[in-house]
DNA sequence: TTCATATTTGAACTCATTACAAATATTAAA
DNA sequence: TTTAATATTTGTAATGAGTTCAAATATGAA
């Protein structure tokens, strides 16, 4: 919780209580989740909150860059903290995004073909190991 | 125009008037058009065309691997012919797409970490070459 | 306390995409 | 050629993610 507050104050972000949930959110499930996932559960402990702080406060943290949007499924923006830069794999059978630690070349630079970079994603759709394994059983 | 009708046949797609303009269009213009953009300009020339029928070909063409789909802006789909793996940069000031020429190590792979690869995504965002060059001069 | 500023809230709105049923075109059988 | 079955296209309505915006609330300084 400690470590959330020292995020929030390099950024010089005031630390709401409705911010320092997201965050915490964010820092206890590394599931990837979308806006909705993240409101359903914070709603039961903070009734009176609402989807557009959710917005308002991830569009925040991306600003700063202290959280990475994931575009991976094309339907709706997933978040995760931008603790190290990794790879990503989603499953199109059972939606789970998978990390990936990829020794990718391009991990640590900051422009490329003269442009100059902000953002990197890696991502891979397919069937994931699990799900391959359970259809080859129920054959 | 061959090339294009032995890509559906290839796959067992009727060659409708609309699907061949579709990849008609994908052929001709490398710019990564969204399908708004391409009901735009095909609507010029088949004046019945209804939106629909570009998301229904599109996302035919998709399932048979012969277009490729782009998530890089986060906020709607941007469309590539499956011609060779390559990258993406987006300026996030021009909005502009370019195509990057990079030698990742994970372009022929069609598994990882036990997981079945259908798609590649290799993504960058960022200010781009043409706009850190208008930006200095204008400073 | 009072005023100014920042944050949150909720409703209305935009826009990409999908669902679906009617209309049209195509193909095969009689 | 007719008829029937199937595939495709069309247009409208619906869905759902994300944004806009103004009112309400909280915060902090004078």
């Amino acid at each position: 919780m400690n470590e959330i507050k020292k995020m929030l104050d390099n950024e010089n972000i005031k630390p709401t209580y409705e911010r320092l949930s997201i965050l915490q959110y964010l820092e206890k499930n590394h599931n990837h989740p979308t806006v909705a996932m993240i409101y359903e559960e914070l709603v039961k402990k903070i009734p009176t909150i609402s989807k557009t702080t959710v917005y308002n406060s991830l569009n925040l943290f991306m600003e700063k860059g202290i959280v990475a949007p994931l575009y991976i499924t094309g339907s709706e923006v997933r978040y995760d903290l931008s603790t190290s830069q990794h790879h990503h794999f989603l499953c199109e059978q059972c939606g789970k995004i998978y990390d990936l630690t990829i020794d990718c070349p391009y991990l640590n630079k900051n422009t490329i073909e003269g442009h100059q970079i902000k953002q990197k994603h890696g991502y891979f759709r397919g069937i994931c190991k699990s799900c391959l394994e359970k259809d080859k059983s129920q054959k």
